[in-house]
DNA sequence: AAGAAATGCAGACTATAGTCTGTGGATATT
DNA sequence: AATATCCACAGACTATAGTCTGCATTTCTT
């Protein structure tokens, strides 16, 4: 499990939520145990690779169809993905 | 558990995706076991009252964030709100 | 060390999420 | 029946998700 740090970046004067930024954690994370590239993550998800760089970053947030198509890209449920997110949102937030 | 009829409503020539009506069916269903109107999940969650319409009925779906706000307002974890959706879309695709 | 692969980044763009206002129809309450 | 509550809907708008291109930097492989 990842060292969770509570990184703020920012975008343009844009303050990224720590809920983008524990995503982007969580999806950098499932992809390398995956032991697949953004680029090939993009190609399964039918996403843009640079879109999959942004998230990962936490510089932008998925609406519920790329959740559902990440999810299926990184062959778990979509569930399994959110819990894991809500998981460390939990522990971040104490 | 609701019976599921694969609607596809038209929006401006925009067609709403199975997801997206799924999504809002889910939502309906729970909000009203929870027997809240759409203006208390939409005061609660910190949302426009009108948007929880329009997710309702499938035409809007929600960000990671906007499911994390429903959830908390729904008080159910964003997980199960998801596994939901998930059970139901993957019924609904046989 | 060189080359290939992977990823970050900026900029511009299109598509759509989310808000707000006003109005009217449907339903519930009195 | 009258009134209150609930919700759909249209229209306009702002904010941001997602795409694409070009290029630089980093990481990995040989």
């Amino acid at each position: 499990m990842l060292l969770l740090i509570a990184v703020t970046s920012k975008n343009e004067g844009k303050q990224c939520t720590m809920l983008e930024n524990i995503f982007g954690l969580i999806l950098k994370e499932i992809r390398s145990e995956k032991n697949i590239s953004q680029e090939k993550l993009a190609e399964f998800s039918n996403l843009d690779r640079t879109y999959i760089s942004l998230l990962e970053r936490g510089l932008r947030q998925p609406t519920l169809t790329t959740i559902f198509k990440l999810s299926a890209a990184l062959q778990i449920t979509p569930q399994e993905l959110i819990h894991k997110v809500y998981e460390s949102y939990q522990h971040a937030k104490k």
